[in-house]
DNA sequence: TCTAGATATATCGAGACGATATATCTTCCT
DNA sequence: AGGAAGATATATCGTCTCGATATATCTAGA
């Protein structure tokens, strides 16, 4: 089975418990968002696809004139989610704008491009917070399965790493002095 | 002027010294790429945008039949570069199947979901590596633009910081007895 | 009652990616 | 000298992805 790597996202997210498209885009947004996104666009043709291949499938859940299809995950599905699992990860992409401002920086002055670097450091800072608030919720919401936990703990962790980094570059930067006079 | 990131990864590269497609694909994948990538479907048509918005100049540079065309940065593309390094950077996104996988590892044993980790450290391990390789050759390339080096060596030790949050991590896999019987 | 916002599905255009087609030039081995 | 392999150079194609938006219903509260 050759199945894009969102798939996985949706079969992962409808084998803890049936969600309807519109419930997985929300639980994407709030969980793997950070290093996994999903769009509708993805989202809907993709569950069409999955469930004509056997791997989930549809439950009407409507509510009088409101239109509503959940999907629970197949026994297929269940087997499918694991091979892949037990596979080896392969996509490990990045897509950093400061990173890329920072290494064309040199037409500024140094005044300019520590400019650059605090704005990453704030953001990367405000993210870390608003991650970090998420904990006490995550850690109530399923306590049996530890790895959503783990995954949002390393974000923290990553966040406040990087917005350290852009601290100490920032140092360097504006004494660059040190080093020129000393051999 | 509403440019894509793209385009001024073309602006960058051709302000340092006229470059053509060709070269400038090639200076992406041995710099940018690890934070910004770009390919010949982007370039070439953005070559050309650029070109008729007067911020690339075209030289021709064929030899004998071979045709080629050295792009050079104008005067209103290097205001324009400048202006872009002025705002403050948007875009930070990040792909990590290693990590969606991990979040999806309740369904498996312990030492199973250790495998990706395992994984993921070796490939951080091998990147860090790879770019530490290159540190010597980027110092010299050009030691008046010290920016190139620090993003580098900023990849190389984010590497690292991920290689070792894998390890940590895999630990706390393998004794979850502690925790479990202390309070 | 009215309105705002949440729920739900679907689709569109723009952009990006990776792979590949075509052609020429250079290098190096036999 | 011949020939293969690989580098240089431009271009394009299908697929995937993103963000925005259209449509419609339901819920909560002013």
């Amino acid at each position: 089975m050759d199945l894009s790597a969102t798939a996985y996202v949706i079969l992962g997210m409808v084998s803890r418990e049936p969600r309807s498209g519109y419930e997985i885009k929300a639980a994407v947004d709030g969980t793997t968002r950070f290093f996994w996104a999903a769009s509708y666009g993805q989202i809907y043709p993709e569950l069409k696809r999955l469930s004509e291949a056997g791997l989930i499938e549809g439950v009407d859940a409507s509510q009088g004139d409101r239109k509503r299809t959940r999907y629970a995950i197949t026994a297929d599905g269940t087997a499918e989610l694991k091979d892949w699992l037990r596979r080896p990860p392969e996509t490990a992409e990045m897509r950093e704008e400061g990173l890329l401002k920072l290494f064309f920086s040199g037409v500024l002055k140094p005044a300019e491009a520590v400019e650059t670097l605090r704005t990453m450091r704030q953001r990367r800072l405000e993210l870390a917070r608003r991650l970090r608030s998420l904990e006490p919720e995550r850690a109530e919401a399923a306590p049996e399965d530890s790895y959503p936990l783990m995954v949002l703990r390393g974000g923290v962790e990553f966040n406040e790493w990087f917005a350290d980094w852009c601290e100490r570059m920032e140092a360097q930067l504006l004494e660059p002095a040190i080093e020129e006079g000393s051999s």
